[in-house]
DNA sequence: CTTGCAAATTGGAATCATTCCAACTCATTC
DNA sequence: GAATGAGTTGGAATGATTCCAATTTGCAAG
């Protein structure tokens, strides 16, 4: 069973709602407190789930609705980046890509070394990691259509 | 209409699939030509629809099969993680993720300022970018159950 | 208090990418 | 030229997410 919210959590809540536009109601307090509750980035199932342990009739729709309104406002984060369909790319060299939000189009940046470097030395010891995905999102002047195809 | 692979292109296909003890089929000649000629990363069903210009009786399928097959043995890359449930974070500091392949489990990494700012700083000129997502992935030793619950 | 409206919620249907599966093809080996 | 096994195929199944139309709720004005 999910405890309430502090005080203070709540009023970040409310005020975060407010800042657009939306009020506070008790499923969205409860999706809230099931985010704080446990920190292991829950999937909507997972947060279905538990939230459903304080209010049974809660519907798996209002918690899509819930979360979406959170991100919206900036309350939480998506981990995963949006869902879409997976793409490929024959680009072996070290790169990040820029996601640019008006085109949905996608840029190889290219990826200097000492940064990788960098990236790695910030996991603490007994991380090991094969893959380092780095991706942007925004808006670019795609001044040409490069990156795009060559 | 996609061009034939160039006899360096094809050797490589060849030898990765080779490695991984397979081999090269017309289908994934063509899927892989397809990869090669337009690096917008494509969507599946973009590479589909291009191979089928080629091969009209190519699948849906195939070209599924084909692209896993060649992340597989290490001749293209996927951009999107993998396509799983979307998760959810509350924690709004800057930081990256890793997600540990052999638990499924999500941990934080904090995020120095200092790799914000060079990230940042190998963008190009009229690039924008709201948003750095930056992940990694591989094994750690979880010596205690902290990060992921907290 | 009622009435009425807009925002939220709900359950179920629809969508879409992906996976699964069983049948089929094809190149090779015996 | 039959057996073997990898690869391919189309269609069905799955699973996350979105959509939608029908309520319900929270409040504000009368």
């Amino acid at each position: 069973m999910i405890q309430k919210l502090t005080e203070h959590d709540r009023e970040n809540l409310q005020e975060s709602l407010a800042t657009s536009g939306q009020k506070v109601t008790a499923q969205r307090e409860i999706v809230f407190a099931v985010l704080l509750a446990k920190r292991d980035h829950p999937t909507v199932e997972d947060v279905f789930q538990r939230a459903r342990e304080s209010m049974p009739g809660l519907s798996l729709a209002t918690v899509y609705n819930c979360l979406e309104t959170f991100v919206g406002c900036g309350l939480v984060r998506q981990v995963n980046h949006e869902r879409e369909s997976t793409r490929y790319c024959p680009n072996l060299a070290p790169h990040a890509h820029f996601r640019d939000e008006a085109t949905g189009h996608v840029h190889d940046i290219e990826l200097p070394p000492e940064i990788i470097q960098s990236l790695r030395s910030i996991l603490p010891a007994g991380f090991n990691s094969e893959t380092i995905e780095i991706s942007f999102r925004g808006r670019s002047q795609e001044t040409a259509p490069r990156s795009t195809s060559n």
